[in-house]
DNA sequence: CACACATCGATTGTCAACAATGTTAATCCG
DNA sequence: CGGATTAACATTGTTGACAATCGATGTGTG
């Protein structure tokens, strides 16, 4: 089910390097995991390591100076969130999302977030609104000093700390995943012709305020068309998928 | 914020054994790990394993005739759909859902279910309706035949199908985690004053009948309904979380 | 020359011994 | 006798060596 992008085999020593080599450890082990953890992750939702990418255990386990089964470990939790796609006997990949996972991929979004607007219009507090705008406030600075990475990141955010704050935590784990997969859908198949995808519209605000208003219907509404308008500055054409020779050769 | 229900730790010997001894292994190693899997996943949701159980590595691996870090990697599948909780250095245990998470599962029960019925109400087939009535009749019989077991049983396939329905693998895997963790809720918090919790109503009628009349918005509501009742036959009282010692020494 | 088959190197998967940690029980003061 | 300290044990966590598997390359044959 997944795209056949297949990226070359990267070997990449000198992508996501610098360890300390100092063998300062302590009881820290599961901090080392969780350090590797984060740097793959990073790397993935970056494109420093595109999809399609073999990740071998070896060179990567030495790149980061821990052993293979530590490794291993981190490259099972990577695949249980999609980023990674482990084949059995084969190794492990940079996942290559599908056109069809990622439009289920934004419906789920919607449902979820759906929900967790719905609750919270209910419950969200005056300190809450307040922090929410604060947030808008420095997301919008962001994108007008033209830092769109910081903007994004802050845009990803919000979205977060919205399902925090409605305090269901089987929904905001499950958001959180959906989340951290979106970056990898967007950079995967975002439309070059058009601009940047990203949140750089006043849909949060609108969104607080109608929570601030106890709207759900509207908070609701507005939090659909929002990731509806993200999905569809997104390039989600059927193709991508299945290896179209016949395109590619231009018969 | 688990519930602090602490059983004493069983060592199951007798409670789930029965593995073949004989070393007919083939390349099915990975089978082996699935079948482990199964047979924990069961016993817990059967309450042959109670919430609270300490789930001790060599004891296991000792009964299902694997190696202790097969038994490793299952304790940490069944700790990834929260069956059972993994403290560092200290074992897994199976989980002691909290009233809190409790609720929270049903919320997204609802919200996901909520999705699930509106996509599929724009797109269930003939045939599909066919098959829905077909396992609902079987699950009445079932129901009227005292085979409660059974009928619970199918009448969980039934949310699951509806969600395969759907046809967003996104949705349908997140609530596969939840249909699986709810048997744990109901055994652990099931009134014994209440009759037996379960979908013995026709909700899952009224749900094909909107569905095939392309009826989101009843569809919606009614599986609200189902799953708000499937609650409220829960003893889902606060308490039961933090060690009352008040209550329990009656002062 | 195309295709099936065998061999070799590279890579992943497994295991059993070792290390670290937590738990229990005994011991030693105060 | 209560409470802390420490020693012995039980349990989990990690590692490096070994085994199984895959993919590529080369070879033989119709």
């Amino acid at each position: 089910m997944n795209a056949a992008r297949r990226s070359p085999a990267i070997t990449p020593d000198a992508s996501l390097r610098a360890d300390d080599g100092s063998p300062a450890r302590r009881g820290r082990l599961v901090q080392q995991e969780e350090d590797v953890f984060m740097r793959i992750q990073e790397a993935i939702l970056d494109h420093r390591l595109p999809p399609g990418t073999q990740l071998k255990e070896v060179p990567l386990s030495e790149v980061f100076g821990v052993t293979r089964g530590m490794l291993r470990k981190v490259l099972t939790r990577l695949a249980n969130t999609k980023l990674v796609e482990q084949r059995p006997n084969r190794g492990a990949v940079v996942a290559s999302p599908s056109v069809e996972e990622s439009r289920d991929l934004f419906a789920a979004r919607r449902a979820i977030e759906g929900a967790i607007v719905d609750i919270l219009s209910k419950r969200i507090t005056r300190a809450q609104v307040k922090t929410l705008r604060r947030m808008i406030a420095d997301e919008h600075q962001a994108y007008a000093r033209g830092e769109l990475r910081s903007g994004l990141k802050q845009s990803i955010d919000f979205h977060r700390v919205l399902a925090e704050m409605a305090g269901n935590s089987v929904l905001a784990e499950f958001l959180e995943e959906l989340v951290t997969r979106t970056p990898l859908v967007i950079l995967a198949y975002k439309d070059h012709k058009a601009r940047e995808p990203g949140c750089d519209t006043d849909d949060h605000g609108a969104i607080v305020d109608a929570l601030e208003a106890g709207d759900a219907a509207t908070a609701a509404r507005v939090m659909h068309e929002h990731l509806a308008e993200l999905e569809s500055q997104l390039n989600l054409r059927e193709d991508h998928g299945s290896t179209d020779l016949a395109a590619i050769f231009s018969v």
